[in-house]
DNA sequence: TATTGTTATACTCTATAACTATA
DNA sequence: TATAGTTATAGAGTATAACAATA
């Protein structure tokens, strides 16, 4: 059997991706987030008052798609909104938003120690270049 | 505003892919294909008669996902199926699916040189060993 | 006029369970 | 018993349009 796409790097870097994500999710099952989630929290903490669209803006996720997101975590009481104008709300993290922020990073630390130990040490230098070279030439959205 | 996410290899990766999954689904909306049915032409392509479940093992797609999948690109006249044997069908490009694939693998080439020429000549070499690295790892599916 | 948050909606992708018919 | 295809369903993620309130 050919597999003519395991020779395309987008297609590998998209069936990296995927797996990566699949992992992530799965470790952090055990505190209930998602990768979503994690990510939110982990730009609230450090960012104390920021509103959700700037969040928005940084995750690349929609204003209307940070709606239900930021809903979610404020159920469960780990963030919560301060009024900075009239339309405007920051975000902070709540005591326990604090706690599973805490978590979330031990969990993705580990995941992200473990996978970068996994690229041989001569090549490890060169990852991060790799994939910044490659976020940037598609964030620009080449029309081809 | 403080990124902490973007210090992340997995981040990253996740982003690049996003973006380039982005770019290319822009790309292939020409043809009216998504990147999936782009996959799935290619691998038919190389690998006339496989089944749809072959195929979904590849792919790392379910049997359950590939029924809407192949469902369209037969409504479409691009793939057609002959029975293998009381319970399995053989996958096979028609005409019209040779025209599509010659076109969305002209696609896919122009926008993966266009990737690669985006890295740095002396990082080039090292993009696929790094991706099959990290994919690698990925699927292994490391419990932690 | 532009921005923030929101609602509604739709599409894609993914995941699981259960059914059938066949091997 | 195991496999191939299917149906139904649910949950994420993403995309667009439109609206009210505010800047």
């Amino acid at each position: 059997m050919i597999d003519p796409l395991i020779a395309l790097p987008g297609y590998v870097l998209n069936r990296a991706a995927a797996a990566n994500l699949a992992n992530l999710n799965q470790q952090l099952s055990k505190l209930g987030l998602r990768h979503s989630d994690a990510s939110l929290l982990m730009l609230v903490a450090s960012n104390a008052g920021l509103t959700q669209s700037d969040a928005g803006k940084m995750l690349d996720i929609q204003r209307a798609n940070m709606v239900p997101l930021v809903s979610r975590l404020m159920k469960r009481d780990l963030i919560l909104k301060e009024p900075v104008d009239g339309r405007s709300h920051g975000l902070f993290l709540t005591r326990k938003g604090k706690a599973f922020h805490k978590e979330a990073v031990a969990i993705i630390n580990d995941l992200e120690a473990r996978m970068l130990e996994s690229v041989s040490e001569d090549l490890r230098p060169h990852l991060m270049p790799i994939l910044s070279a490659l976020w940037d030439f598609n964030m620009k959205k080449p029309a081809g």
